[in-house]
DNA sequence: TCCTGAGAGTTTGTATACAAAACGATAGGC
DNA sequence: GCCTATCGTTTTGTATACAAACTCTCAGGA
């Protein structure tokens, strides 16, 4: 047991606070108390997508709970989040590990992700015309579309200051924020599973199309203010196949020489 | 304090173990050992899903932990994965509640499912025409294509005893087998979070269309069996379709007073 | 040499206890 | 009368402690 501290615990420095958990994501604006368990789930979650926890890695409870300085009650709730999550497996009495890779399933997430944001975006073209037809406009919507313009105005910051790396989150809070004009619990909870694994995909190369992908964004919210269900849809379908294209894109560039 | 024990304890009695957690769905054959935190949230599963745990009604920790008889460690653990799962909303602090019903969502949840059993179906034929190359059978594999087998027959003689209301336990463990066969853990995850709502809308009425969809279970097996990808999925795709318009007929019927 | 089984040690599972935050009621001020 | 602030209660969050189960090692025998 001597060896246990010397497990690397440089994961959590500094991306700690920049987890994809996404502002107020699952409603309840505002209040920012915010437990350790979920603080510390959304860390792990960040240090398995970076690799830190490498697939098929045990993840010790008390290694955890010393490492993200915790005991281990919050780290076995993150574990569970991340069990269901599909990114970690566990056996009762037997621990839990980091699960395999989702690589193999690229083609299939990205299909299903297309249908998902075209759902979203639909219901989202779908709730913004009830709205303009409302007498007392709901303020939890309006607050979400105006956090899309937020979003927007910092990536077009972003991308003129060739911060790229900073795209990633934003990209990711952008396509949550439409989720959540759906007004759809259900599609929030499944794109969070998805991009999810999605952004494990990515991590494995560096590099991601981001800036000339995002104006694209403008042009689904405009199919959204709209109200043309059809053609958000089809908007956000057409977008999120370019960025599948682009993976694949980068897979065949990065593994000429894996086969 | 001294009401309450009134509450309503009648949920986990019978139901408890018919949890739709399908056998030794996530790998790891097997061993049985079972803790309470996963056995007790499969049963809290099925109380929201039966309407037990009405849709925004709070889930009160002590009250939980009296409920199912063990302390709150398990029931935090469980509130955490029906969390992740959609089934559950929480805030720090001030606790939890049953999401509202997905019924706004059942379009959208039936096309995502469709094209992600497709898959699943793919991935399952495809890796059924690489078993038959093999020198040295995964012997994983040909478990979990035995357990078809049995879940088949099993089907068959509860539509001959017409014991309907057990078909719809296993018609989820084929789906869930099917998926496992595809061998992707991330597939198996989504589809555990999609078939969780579905069996949601489902349960707001009673009837299925059970008996006739049944046989269509073994033409999707043929189809894997002989390794024909496009072939088991599009068999797939039908089915899932069937399986949609029977519900939305259902529906239809239901709800004649409603509007 | 290989298999089997018992034992120690490690790891997970759960209960209890306490700390911290939110919620609700009540009293005070405008 | 209505709003606001404050206190007490309730409920959640987390640490500690102990029980239960698994795993790995090693001895014994076929």
């Amino acid at each position: 047991m001597s060896d246990s501290d010397t497990t690397a615990d440089s994961s959590s420095d500094a991306s700690a606070e920049a987890s994809p958990s996404v502002g107020g994501l699952s409603g309840h604006a505002g209040t920012s108390t915010t437990s350790s368990s979920v603080s510390v789930g959304a860390q792990i979650r960040n240090d398995i997508i970076k690799g830190i926890h490498p697939p098929g890695g045990k993840l010790r409870e008390a290694a955890l709970a010393k490492q993200y300085a915790v005991s281990r009650i919050p780290i076995r709730e993150a574990l569970r989040s991340l069990e269901a999550e599909g990114l970690v497996e566990s056996r009762p009495y037997s621990g839990s590990m980091v699960a395999p890779s989702p690589v193999e399933d690229a083609e299939d997430l990205f299909e299903i992700r297309i249908v998902l944001e075209s759902a979203t975006a639909k219901r989202a073209a779908k709730r913004a015309a009830e709205q303009r037809n409302r007498e007392v406009p709901d303020s939890r919507w309006r607050g979400v579309r105006r956090e899309i313009n937020t979003i927007l105005d910092e990536g077009d910051d972003v991308i003129e200051q060739e911060r790229y790396e900073d795209l990633a989150v934003l990209n990711m809070r952008f396509h949550f924020a439409v989720a959540e004009l759906s007004g759809s619990l259900s599609l929030v909870s499944l794109l969070r599973q998805i991009s999810g694994k999605i952004e494990w995909l990515y991590s494995l190369n560096v590099t991601r199309r981001g800036p000339q992908a995002w104006p694209e964004h403008r042009d689904i919210i405009a199919a959204i203010d709209a109200g043309q269900q059809a053609k958000a849809a089809e908007v956000m379908a057409g977008h999120v196949r370019r960025s599948r294209d682009s993976y694949f894109a980068m897979m065949a560039e990065t593994s000429t020489q894996t086969d």
